[in-house]
Formats: structure tokens, C-alpha cells, sequence
DNA sequence: AGGGGAGGTGTACGCCGTACACCTGCCTGC
DNA sequence: GCAGGCAGGTGTACGGCGTACACCTCCCCT
């Protein structure tokens, strides 16, 4: 019986180590939320009392920092070559993709004071892309503040849904008639906002919530201000006036 | 006696309505974070006891919108006139100086899942001014996607203070050697970050932390922004490929 | 005079993060 | 073979949080 206890145990808990922590604190946060994350649950999900978490992460704060260094570490290798444009576009698209996966990620990062240190290598890198492909410091200086958080390959939504759909069905159940009404008394209030989201709606995506191709909406940004930096770069401007 | 105990009581608590509840949170908020903020401690600088708060606010989520509310009330009307361009970059400008009054507010805005009326009226009302210039609907769906949190005059900063002196310094207190040696550790670490860190510093900031300025980098990039939807206008750009 | 409602109170519950003392079983040096 | 240490898991406890619920206490209106 020993052997089979022993079993057991060594199946239930393999010894738990940093990196199982981190794994399921972000699988946890990738289905419920960050704000649904508390120590207590997830080590009730790894089967052990809460206070053994510490034996692994030192505290809450630290856990996010090493749930986002999971999280960049997903990031794609920057590309080297002579054209800095793609290169960047690549890399930061490669940051939505990871980000999209974990949606949590970009808050995680925000909120914390001071960055991490792979927060750190992968603006450094991408810096290095700029400077790599010939712009001047000034410029890909003003260029990094400009992307802001798109570095990370989002827009930073207003939102995380559509505001129609929500508004219409906060209980997330599906009546057809009240939507509808929520509808029209929203256009009537913000005929602006109805009008650029019944647009897009026609072509293709259903006429309530999530009408936007939110891929295409980063593309054209990310692809607005690369084009402003390559025009910049390419006239020699410089933000001391030339 | 009884006036005087009846003074001191009117004094002390005016009947304590819905906005002095919401002029103390945001109050304190602005002073502490927002993080730092409870209904416990909210109450007690009220002279009050927590469940008081109830009476006026329905939970924590609602006194956060109302403070929201708040904040949005103090952007400036848009401008009319034919000059689209000036009219958001003046708008943007104005929640811009808003946001940095109470640096709570867009965290508070974004957390929330479906946004309130005044941030709708407030969006709305850009989207008109865009639409009053003669944009497509079209573009300016994108435009609005582009801007993103920049529609409240934020870039989202990455971090909310310079990493050098948070890593230099993170107690506060200030060690000249300490800072240097991690200034140059950093720089061994992150050239590239040190790089465009340092190349600002020597027009006129300090060498270490602070040395952007927030307000040329955003309208920096706002511009990048507002030119592009300007030559996409012009050139009667559609994102059907046109 | 009396009834009711607006506004403030007190108590209590169930969460949370985490400090601290403790136990246990394996690995190591002798 | 065995003592000791230490990595890793446990149990208890504290103080903070948001807030449900029952209560009290005025003031105003009829």
C-alpha cells in the first residue's frame, strides 16, 4: 500500500515548482479574467493550500510579473535584414498575436510601476530594429512614444465589447426584440456612434456588436504611423525644427 | 447647547448628497490613485460611516462612473467652424489636459465593460466633428480605431514613470552613486533603451527620469494621425480598397 | 398628531493577501 | 547508518475589503 500511496502523491503533486505556478495562474487568467486570479483559487486548482504558493512566487505583484514574462517570452524573434518597416510591423504583429491570446497581459504589464526585465529586452529590441534600419535617435525616440501601447499590438480598445450589444444584453441572454429597441434608442442618442457602426455592419458581420474587423482597424493604424516615420525619416526630419 | 451641537452637526455633515460624494472620491483619487481608494476610507474623510456611501452611490462600480462622469464633464465643447483638423486635435487636446488633472480617469474608463453615457456623448460628439468635416463614414471609423485611447489624450503610457529611476531609486530616496551605477547597468543591459533615454536628456531635463516631453510626444504623434486621415480624405481613400 | 421616507448607523459575512510558526520527508556529509 | 538541514507543504490568524440587512432618527407632508 505504501507504494501505491506514494504513487499517489507524486501524481497528485509533482513538486510544483515556479513554472507550474505560472502556468496555471495564466491559463486561469486566459479563461476568467485577471481580476478573477486570486491566490487562494489557484492554489486550490494546483490542490495545495494558498500559503504554498509562496514557497514559489513571493507575492501577488510578483506572480503577474512572471505570468507577463511568459506571456513575451511567445513574442517572435525580430527578423534582421535591411527593411526596418517590415521588420517592425512583423515583430509588433507577432505581440498581438501573443497578446490576443492572453488578454489580461497588456493590463498586467501597465499596471506595474516599473517594468520587467523581458518588458525591457523586447523594447530594447524593437528600438534596435529602428536604429538597425537607420533612423536617427531623435526620431525613433518620438517613434516608440508614438506606437505607445501598439508596440504591444493593440489599439487599447475603448472597450472590450461592443457597447450596442452589451447595453442591449448585459445579462448576456438573447432577445431579439429588446436588442432591437436598445438599438434605436442608441442611434437616436449617439447618431454618430450608430452611423460609423452600422456602416462597417453591412459588410459582412451581423448588425449588432462586434462589426469591426479589429485586425484590419490595427493594420491601418500601425500602418498610418509607420508611414509617418518613414516619411519623417526619409526627409531628415529632426524634432529640433529641420 | 443645542444650537451649538445642532451647528457643529450641519457644519459638519451637510446632508451629503450624490455629488459631494463623487467631488471627495475623485478628490482622493487625484491625491492617492485610485488603487488607494475605498468606500471604507472614503467614508471616513466623509465623517461618515461606510454603509452611509450606499445611500447615494448603488456599489464601487457606479461611484467609479460617476466620477468618470466627472472628469468627462470638464472637457471643452468642440469647436465649429470648417477646420476638422484643429476642431479634434483642439477636443483631444482639452481631454488631454483632463486625463492629466486626474490620471485615474482612463483606467477607470477602460475598466469598465460598457461605457457610460457621458463617454458616449463625448465619443459621439468627435465622431460628428469628423463627420461635420466631410470624412466618409468609412474613414472615419478608422480614424476613430487609430486614435484609440488617444481620443482622451493619452499615448497609454507605457510606464508611468522613467524605469532608470525607478530601478535606480525605488524607495524614494535619493543615492547619487547607487543611481549612477544602475543607470550604467541599465545601459549595459538595454543600449538601445539607453540610447533614445539619453539622447533627450541632454536638451535640457535631467539626465536620469523625466527626460521626455509628454506633451511634444503626444502631439507628435496626434499630428502623424491627423495627417494621415487628412491625406487618406483627400485622395478619397476607402478601406475597400480604393 | 402621525406616518413615511430619506439619510445615517451597527453588525455581520465572506472574500482577499499574506505573516508566522510548524511539520515532514528527502539528500547530504560523515 | 545516521544526524542534520533544508526545500516544500500546512494551519492558523490578522487586518483589510465590499456590501447585505436590520435598525434608528429625524423632518416633512397631510
Amino acid at each position: 500500500m505504501r507504494t501505491m500511496a506514494q504513487q499517489a502523491d507524486t501524481e497528485r503533486r509533482k513538486p510544483l515548482n515556479r513554472d507550474r505556478v505560472l502556468r496555471a495562474a495564466v491559463a486561469r487568467a486566459d479563461q476568467s479574467g485577471i481580476e478573477a486570479l486570486s491566490m487562494r483559487g489557484l492554489a486550490q486548482e494546483l490542490g495545495v493550500v494558498p500559503m504554498a504558493l509562496y514557497k514559489h512566487v513571493a507575492n501577488k505583484e510578483q506572480l503577474f510579473d512572471g505570468m507577463v514574462e511568459l506571456v513575451v517570452g511567445e513574442i517572435d524573434a525580430p527578423a534582421d535584414g535591411p527593411d526596418w518597416r517590415g521588420a517592425v510591423r512583423e515583430r509588433v504583429l507577432s505581440a498581438r498575436r501573443a497578446l490576443l491570446r492572453h488578454p489580461w497581459a497588456l493590463r498586467a504589464i501597465e499596471s506595474r510601476g516599473t517594468p520587467t526585465p523581458a518588458v525591457l529586452d523586447y523594447l530594447d529590441s524593437v528600438i534596435g530594429t529602428f536604429r538597425r534600419g537607420g533612423l536617427s535617435v531623435d526620431l525613433t525616440h518620438h517613434a516608440m512614444h508614438a506606437l505607445g501601447s501598439r508596440v504591444w499590438g493593440v489599439t487599447q480598445e475603448l472597450f472590450p465589447a461592443s457597447p450596442a450589444a452589451d447595453a442591449a444584453d448585459p445579462a448576456g441572454r438573447v432577445d431579439q426584440g429588446e436588442q432591437a429597441a436598445a438599438l434605436r434608442a442608441m442611434a437616436a442618442r449617439y447618431p454618430h456612434i450608430a452611423e460609423i457602426a452600422t456602416a462597417r455592419a453591412h459588410d459582412g458581420a451581423s448588425v449588432v456588436g462586434g462589426g469591426c474587423d479589429d485586425q484590419f482597424e490595427f493594420e491601418f493604424a500601425l500602418d498610418l504611423l509607420l508611414d509617418g516615420f518613414a516619411r519623417l525619416h526619409e526627409c531628415g526630419w529632426s524634432s529640433d525644427g529641420g
